[in-house]
DNA sequence: CTGTTAGCGCCTTCAA
DNA sequence: TTGAAGGCGCTAACAG
């Protein structure tokens, strides 16, 4: 039954002190004598002693779990929130635990309440588009909450992320400088985020005069490069005198770049192409892609940073981080107009 | 202190039986009369009653955490992994618990230790080349131990992957196929894996008589792109006899392919490029990029799969499962000999 | 600074 | 098929 078979008993009979003391040298070490607190220690080491979280939580009415819900495992920009979120808490002693709610709200609905009902230390969840039970469950959460990817207007505790309207704009507005004049909008799978750089691309597009609702085409298809290629294809053949597309994310843009290679078409003179996200590849891309780099590790960073934070007492300058984004414009030579 | 407040006293009380019947009707419903079961789970429903995994781990002696350690979790080919894994266990009782070794072994090993002093329900660890003590540990682990990513001579419990010497054997192999005949070789970070691939490639450059030093380039960078372009722009600098390449991974096929494009070179005429994993993008590259394709996520999905079986008290039918690899060729036109 | 007391919520064992 | 007893390993809360 018994693992190592080395409990807290054990260390404290062999260091002759009560296990309470073992206990608290292992927590709070300012509370225990230098003395004590070496001898534990040593016998600790000799004896191979490792807590047991499950006896821990159990005692303490709370787990070292920090849950994260996301809507997506497959979705690169999650694996890269993931890798933020797992550089700042794997040398601590809390440990990540991640639900998927595969963009179903009933799924993040339950995986909210499963998580709950574990008394986690922290809770990282994405998007501001809870249901209002989710919402509700949250805010009276025993612990503290991180919502990660966007701004939104009500915080339900902390948060961490960047307008995605605004960035569409920016990145829309920026095709506009460089000269050109018939953008199209490509998008996969339409999230809330993706229909809010959507708004972001019509609201520039309409100022200037330049909607026409057949250069925005959208799927309920997964993202990826071969979905980019099929869409800028559709595109090509069927609003020919586009001269520049926004791709909701890299993989489109990739696609949409191999499919301008495969017609010989100039890019990017004849077409200019704009991805989101900004992986690593954009930047070494042949011919150039623009791209909208957002901070997804950081975003990960910090959230995790922000619930270890408040776990140690400290709370945050700013509960509300806008982490903003920046286009890596990489259109050598300006367009002509 | 309590979360949800709801115990298994609480439904127990509200249905009119004991808690160990309770416990019972939740882990072996069998043995309790369906009157009792129905009354129960209505019970549960309407308390909203979930089970604390924290006192369930102390009474029975063991979590329901499954450990998987990998080594980094930057790389796509290990996201690709874990997703196989968390498909299969999302829907299970049981929980992922992501340890990263980030290439070091002694880490591995204190993960392993870690891991294992939390009684885990099973365990799932990347390659073969653990060190002495931890294979040890392993051995004696007391839950099943699924080790990914290669097939090796002694496995220590289960086992599923394939062979990268020969994977890679075959890739270069096709490369003389097509007619190249001065392949280099272009590996970043040299893990155990890359190791075997290279060793893989020279197996068959050496039985051609076409083995060249100069022909071989790897770093200890972590791979990306950018390195492809720059591996690539240095191979081509400096053995401009090269007429084809194999690439440790896509990310840097992609990067050679762009650094042919920059120099205008003809690929795959002038320069076949072939990469490694056959990630999604690689399928419509243009031009067109060869690579080998492995089954990553169904990798995951096996192992994962071999240790809810084997915890449910089934045996896999093979404890070493080869998934092997596929070389998706696409060089549409065979090369002029 | 240290120890005592009393559980945390559930499951194992054993008996009925 | 069900229940009673006891304890898993640890930590709050409260002394001392």
């Amino acid at each position: 039954m018994k693992s190592t078979g080395v409990t807290i008993a054990d260390v404290a009979r062999e260091a002759g002190v009560s296990p309470m003391t073992v206990s608290r040298s292992l927590r709070e070490p300012a509370r225990v004598s230098a003395k004590s607190r070496e001898r534990i220690a040593e016998v600790i080491e000799r004896l191979g002693y490792v807590p047991d979280p499950a006896a821990r939580a159990l005692a303490a009415g709370r787990t070292n779990v920090i849950g994260v819900i996301i809507p997506s495992v497959t979705n690169n920009v999650f694996s890269d929130v993931m890798r933020g979120i797992y550089g700042v808490i794997e040398n601590s002693p809390w440990q990540v635990q991640l639900g998927n709610s595969r963009y179903v709200a009933e799924t993040e609905e339950a995986l909210t309440r499963t998580f709950l009902s574990q008394r986690p230390a922290g809770l990282i969840v994405s998007g501001v588009d809870q249901t209002r039970k989710t919402r509700e469950l949250l805010i009276n959460a025993p612990c503290r909450v991180v919502q990660i990817m966007e701004l939104g207007e009500a915080p339900i505790d902390m948060m961490v992320g960047f307008s995605h309207r605004e960035a569409a704009r920016v990145a829309t507005q920026h095709l506009f400088d460089k000269g050109y004049r018939r953008p199209a909008f490509l998008a996969a799978r339409v999230d809330p985020r993706t229909k809010r750089r959507m708004a972001g691309f019509e609201d520039v597009v309409r100022t200037a005069g330049a909607f026409d609702p057949s250069r925005i085409l959208a799927t309920s298809a997964p993202s990826s490069a071969a979905l980019g290629r099929t869409l800028m294809a559709e595109l090509l053949d069927n609003a020919p005198e586009t001269d520049s597309v926004l791709c909701n994310n890299d993989d489109l843009a990739l696609g949409a770049l191999f499919e301008c290679l495969h017609r010989g078409i100039d890019v990017p003179n004849a077409i200019g192409i704009c991805g989101f996200n900004d992986l690593e590849m954009m930047a070494v891309a042949y011919p150039t892609i623009t791209s909208v780099k957002t901070y997804r590790e950081e975003m990960g960073r910090i959230a995790a940073t922000m619930i270890l934070e408040t776990l140690k007492g400290i709370e945050p300058e700013e509960p509300v981080v806008d982490l903003g984004f920046d286009v890596m414009s990489r259109q050598s030579t300006a367009k002509l107009l």
